[in-house]
DNA sequence: TATGAAAATGAAAATCATTTTCATATTATA
DNA sequence: TATAATATGAAAATGATTTTCATTTTCATA
């Protein structure tokens, strides 16, 4: 049904690799390259699309495109993440906090919705981010 | 600095008469149309963004697209509320939730994440699409 | 090992929401 | 009215992602 090919292997090979951070596509694309197994972007695509099927790679969207990182196995231990992204530097946060699993149960237990934590991000600005806007307010104009 | 055009007013007006609507540029030009004021594409975007941008319109990002809403005034005793969409089907559900509020303060105080509610869009399933799911687990296949 | 059907590849074209360009029209002010 | 600032909209550009399609690769089987 599907067959073992490199292009699929170096995709993989590349986020697993480089565990917890998150790529695009075309970072994908231009590691690979300079790694000397080029892979095209619609080969590219359609591997992360079938790994994030699969359960291998999470995916992870914003408004300036989608990234994608690999799936530490949560099953067997690991810590459910949430995601932050900072609005103002664009950086993505992993979470873990007991506050917010607990958010979710009560979302699902008294509001009837099942919160998907992969698909949800925060939208916000980070520690960072929001001292120097602290500060601007105290700069001349 | 800013002139006051009909177009202007007719794009405020038709969402400000569709409180609670989230409505994309593309359905904001076809409305427009058939009312007979008709705007084009290039400034209904220009308006929902500065619009967005004086307070009189909260847009909402998800992946197929922008979606923008009239401001409630909120100040002014309107609750704030947050947004949950079905991944599903992509029906927006507002929640008023003094949990999700106090969560906020949580990432705030203790994680020094400030949280955008307006830009932040929890993703999961609604009731409907929750239990729809779990009938069809009882199916035969 | 040779064969062939199924699956995969990648360059190029297509999509689609959004933004930009630019010639023209409208507004506000003098 | 004259003038400059601002707004409009059709068409072109953008940029991420998907699709097309001719070609190549994989793998089960002979
Ligand atoms: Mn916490
Ligand atoms: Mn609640
Ligand atoms: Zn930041
Ligand atoms: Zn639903």
């Amino acid at each position: 049904m599907s067959h073992s090919t490199k292009q699929r292997q170096a995709v993989l090979a590349c986020l697993s690799g480089r565990r917890g951070e998150l790529l695009s596509a075309a970072e994908l694309t231009q590691i690979l390259r300079q790694a000397g197994s080029p892979v095209g972007l619609a080969t590219i695509y359609r591997h992360l699309t079938r790994l994030e099927e699969a359960g291998f790679v999470h995916r992870v969207n914003t408004p300036e495109g989608a990234f994608y990182r690999y799936c530490e196995e949560e099953s067997s231990g690991g810590r459910e993440c949430f995601l932050l992204r900072c609005e103002s530097c664009g950086q993505i946060l992993h979470l873990d906090c007991s506050h917010l699993r607990a958010l979710y149960e009560h979302l699902e237990r008294d509001h009837h919705f099942i919160v998907n934590p992969r698909e949800t991000v925060f939208s916000g600005l980070c520690e960072a981010c929001a001292r120097r806007g602290k500060e601007a307010l105290h700069e001349q104009p």
